[in-house]
DNA sequence: TTATTATCTGAGCAATTACTCAGTATTGGT
DNA sequence: ACCAATACTGAGTAATTGCTCAGATAATAA
C-alpha cells in the first residue's frame, strides 16, 4: 500500500494541506463524501452538494482534490491503509491457525464497523476511481501471506501448494465477507459467520 | 428469477414489443448498451450514444426502455436466467460431490464466458440498477440449495447443519468467482482453479 | 510592518445528457 | 382498400454539474 502506491495517480491529492484549517478542509470534505455517498448514493454525491455539506467553498474543495472521483480514492485508500495496519499489528499471530483466525476475524471486524461505507464504495463509486487503490491493497499483502505460508509449509497440506494458493485464500476470505456486508450485513455480527469461515479454510489447508 | 420479479419494477421494460422489427430494436439497444459498457464504461453510456450505436432512435429507445438503467437492469436479468437454466439443465446431478462440481464448473464457465459483461455490470452500473436482478436470483437459488442439502444430511458432516450453510455455499462460490472475474480474469480458463475450489468446498461440507 | 506563501471564496461558464412530443411510417387484420 | 394498432423519428428542452479563475483573506517569516 504506502510502497507501491505511485504518485503520478490520477487520485491523489494536487498538494498536502499544510496549515490546521486546511488539514480540516480536506477532513470536512472526505466526511461529507462519505456522509452522502451513503446515505444518497454516487450519484446524488456531486462536488457542489459535498462542499456545501462540508461547510467549505467548491474552489477550496478543488485546491485540493484533483477531482470528483479522488474524493472517493482517497477514502477507499485510507480504509485500506487501516486495514492492513490491523493485520501487521502486534503481537503477530504465530501459527497458521492463529494467522487464519486473525485474518478472517480483522476483516469481518472491518466490514461490521465501517460496512456502510465500505459497500458504498463497492457499490456506487466507478471501478477506474478505486481499482488502482484496491490493487494496491492486494499487492501488499499477497507476498507477506505467501512468504508466511511457505515458512510454514510443513503444517499444511501438500496439495494446497499450487502458486496462487495465497492469493486464492484472501480472495475467498475478502469476496466472501465483502458479499455479506453488501447482502446480510447483520449476520457479520454473528460469530457463527466467522467460525464458519474459519472451520472451512482450516479444512482445506491445514493438516489434520 | 422468474417467479419472483414483480412487474412494478422500477426497471422492467414499459412494453413487450410484439412485431419482429421491435424485438430487433430492443436486441439492438441491448447490444450496443453492453458493447459501450464494455469498452468505455457506464458514465459514456448515454441513452444518446446507446440509441445512436445502435442505429435506432432515440425515441425508440425510450418507447422500450423506462430510463438508461433499465438497459443494464435487462442485460443482468438475462445473464442470471441464462446461469439459472444451467444451474437446472438435465442431466441433474445426483450426488452431493457432483453437485458441488456442477455449482462450481457452471459459474466458472459462464464467467470464463462472460466476464467482460459481468464484470462491467458488476464495477460499473450504479447498485440500484441491477440489485433487484441479483436478489431475484438468489433468492431463487438458495431454496434449491437448501432442499437439495437438507435431503443430503446423511452424508454431509453435521457440524455444517447451521441454518445459512447453503447461503453462504452459493456465496463462496459466487462471490470468489466474481472477485477472480475482476482481478484475475485468465485464471477462469486455468482448471485448477476449478479444482482447488471444489476441493475446499468438499473438505468443508462432506463427510470422510 | 511588509512580503510571501498558503488558503479560501462563489458566481458563473461550458458542456453534457436524460427524456419528451408532435408528427410520420409501417404492419396486420378485415 | 381501409383502419387501428404498433412502431419509429429526432430536434429541442430543461436541468444538472464538474470545474475555473480573479480576487479576498489569513497565516508565516523577516
Amino acid at each position: 500500500m504506502q510502497a507501491k502506491t505511485t504518485d503520478k495517480s490520477l487520485y491523489a491529492l494536487r498538494k498536502t494541506p499544510k496549515q490546521a484549517r486546511a488539514q480540516a478542509t480536506v477532513e470536512a470534505v472526505l466526511d461529507a463524501g462519505a456522509r452522502i455517498l451513503i446515505d444518497q448514493g454516487y450519484a446524488a454525491a456531486n462536488t457542489n452538494l459535498i462542499a456545501e455539506t462540508a461547510g467549505v467553498s467548491i474552489g477550496s474543495l478543488y485546491e485540493y482534490f484533483p477531482g470528483k472521483e479522488a474524493i472517493f480514492a482517497e477514502l477507499r485508500r485510507r480504509e485500506g491503509l487501516k486495514t492492513y495496519a490491523e493485520l501487521l499489528a502486534d503481537p503477530r499471530p504465530e501459527t497458521p491457525t492463529a494467522v487464519l483466525r486473525h485474518l478472517v476475524t480483522t476483516y469481518v471486524r472491518r466490514f461490521r464497523d465501517h460496512h456502510q461505507l465500505r459497500v458504498a464504495l463497492e457499490n456506487e463509486v466507478p471501478r477506474y476511481a478505486i481499482a488502482e487503490v484496491e490493487q494496491a491493497v492486494k499487492d501488499d499483502y499477497f507476498p507477506l501471506s505467501d512468504a508466511f505460508l511457505s515458512a510454514h509449509s510443513n503444517e499444511l497440506r501438500p496439495t494446497n501448494a499450487v502458486p496462487f494458493v495465497s492469493e486464492f485464500l484472501v480472495r475467498v476470505v475478502c469476496s466472501t465477507v465483502i458479499d455479506y456486508a453488501k447482502y446480510a450485513p447483520e449476520r457479520l455480527s454473528d460469530p457463527e459467520l466467522t467460525e464458519t469461515v474459519i472451520d472451512m479454510l482450516e479444512r482445506w489447508l491445514l493438516k489434520d
